[in-house]
DNA sequence: GCCGTATTGGATCGGTCGCGCAAAAACTCG
DNA sequence: CGAGTTTTTGCGCGACCGATCCAATACGGC
């Protein structure tokens, strides 16, 4: 009962995530968030909460969607350095659309925000660690089937992938060279 | 002539430099700055302009300092894989500070202005430039010496040591755990 | 000692911020 | 059709934003 929504949680969420992908938290007003959604500053606040609120459920949005992209890249079947390649591409060809996207929002998230609000932290935390693990799983696969040098564990060298992974998305930012950057990639996986 | 300035240039700088650094360029209002400079907002705007160029300059002032702490420790004489080691090592200490600090400047500057300030992007750009040159000209004397692999040319293996530098930097703000950093540190420097 | 000059502290400007209130609107159920 | 419930709409509140203005101040040069 009630007045029926004009508006759909998932497409007014998914417009909210975008403007906070592309200017940051801070820089976003929630009259942007209301321009962009369709909706009026009540509706939102009353739907979903305050500024915050929305923050962190732009985060979530974005966990239910790219990152879940990258997990699935590593769990398909084929060699494990494919898949590994599979997700470093991808994040290239993220990092140097056109027009320029903003990179990944929760490494966006780490530095703006991180620092000082708990529960973005937390957040934040919760996408590296579902990257790790899948990065750390595809890698022990490898590991089995002998794709992959067993010089370190699993473990170690999913850290190691993982900081190649996000130095080169903070290249990119800088300076979108897409032959440097692949290079890069092949450069870590000739090394595994 | 005139009457005499009450404050040093570089103190000030050097305390706008740390409330962007910790805040961000957002969250930082210019009351923030007239307090932590312990100057008034007409004579910060006297004497620097207005708050984006207080932002420059603060870059810029981080430039003359942290940066060239990076590049100082990349030209000491000895071995090249402990001045890389050392590199990695003083931003690990930076980052697992107490009270943890907010990582790099410079990073946070490309994550939150280099895509809508060309000026900011320009300096980050310098920033990246010289600590790649910097790992570059390193990587090459120990290929020369025979330290260093000579699997790929130094250019490109630079941009490889820079994504393990870069992503260390961000794994290092979500996840403090200094053993599995220095591990990542490790096998890199294995592999060259 | 007075004048020109640069800096200082304080007040204040118009604008925007996040957020909330009150009334109209659009539905379900009795 | 009317009562109850939820969303929408429009307006406005107090606070803070960045930036500027202005008078007071403190120096060097004459």
């Amino acid at each position: 009962m009630g007045r029926p929504r004009k508006f759909d949680e998932t497409r007014a969420l998914t417009a909210v995530m975008h403007t906070f992908w592309q200017r940051g938290y801070e820089a976003t007003s929630t009259r942007d968030l209301a321009e962009s959604t369709g909706m009026g500053l009540s509706s939102l606040s009353n739907a979903f909460g305050d500024k915050r609120q929305l923050y962190l459920r732009a985060l979530r949005r974005y966990y239910e969607t790219n990152t879940a992209v990258q997990t699935e890249l590593l769990r398909r079947p084929g060699p494990v350095k494919d898949r590994v390649r599979a997700l470093m591409t991808q994040a290239i060809d993220i990092d140097l659309a056109n027009p320029p996207s903003s990179g990944c929002l929760i490494m966006n998230a780490s530095m703006e925000m991180a620092n000082t609000d708990p529960e973005v932290a937390q957040e934040v935390r919760r996408h590296f660690t579902t990257v790790e693990e899948a990065v750390r799983s595809a890698l022990a696969e490898g590991q089995d089937s002998g794709e992959i040098t067993r010089d370190q564990d699993a473990g170690t060298l999913a850290h190691h992938v993982l900081s190649a992974y996000y130095g080169l998305r903070v290249l990119a930012r800088v300076r979108p060279d897409r032959t440097a950057l692949t290079n890069v990639v092949e450069t870590l996986l000739a090394k595994l």
